[in-house]
DNA sequence: TGGCATGACATAGAGAGTCTATGTCACGGC
DNA sequence: GCCGTGACATAGACTCTCTATGTCATGCCA
């Protein structure tokens, strides 16, 4: 039987970048809907735990690239519901272009001529 | 005039990689080398400092992925000179594996339909 | 011959970021 | 009225890269 354990784990500092983003694409979302948003966009390689998830959260609050307002989910659960900014906009249109950039440089050399 | 501190960091968790990398593609070679050689195959977007270079390349040893030996180089300084074991071929193949995996799954988040 | 820049390796400590494990709290079904 | 569950939260361990510093021998050059 194939492992249960076969996710690959979250490569450091990309998680605020994946997060920005979901967020984006979403409008506005909770931590929850975020985590289950990126597993699925992902098709389920990775994922993202709840120790990662809301410290990341919090960083991203405290630096104002996302504003969060306590509500109501469909089930009448509090929630924190998050949006984002347009400092986090331009936050992420700078880490995407790095992280290109980067994996770019990866690539040439993990496929040398 | 631009910027002298534009390069990007090397991502955690891909050091090792790249190195392999390295000493697959160039054979026996010293640390200095290696590390300029990562620099010049990323076309300068990534530079690795020392103070991760030689930790790597000690992490790499003791797990028995490379093999150093003491020489000299040209200028007949002495350097330790590493090559790849089976191994740290082995290892090297399943981090670039991974590594595509993952790259794969966050440009599809990027890239949402 | 004696100082000194340089090549090359090495280590200590800081800082960032993810993970595991655990805790809290309120809603709502049974 | 209890308890599973959704959702948020924090503490601590661990990994990894960086900055800063140190060591040591070679070979140039005054």
């Amino acid at each position: 039987m194939p492992s249960h354990q076969d996710r690959d784990e979250i490569p450091p500092g990309t998680l605020d970048m994946l997060i920005l983003q979901t967020v984006t694409r979403r409008g506005e979302s909770h931590g929850f809907e975020i985590a289950e948003a990126i597993q699925r966009a992902s098709t389920d390689v990775l994922q993202v735990e709840e120790g990662s998830l809301y410290p990341a959260l919090q960083r991203l609050l405290i630096k104002g690239w996302l504003v969060g307002e306590w509500g109501r989910t469909a089930e009448n659960r509090r929630a924190r519901y998050y949006t984002i900014t347009a400092a986090g906009r331009k936050q992420l249109a700078h880490e995407v272009e790095s992280y290109h950039r980067v994996a770019h440089a990866i690539g040439a050399i993990l496929r040398p001529v």
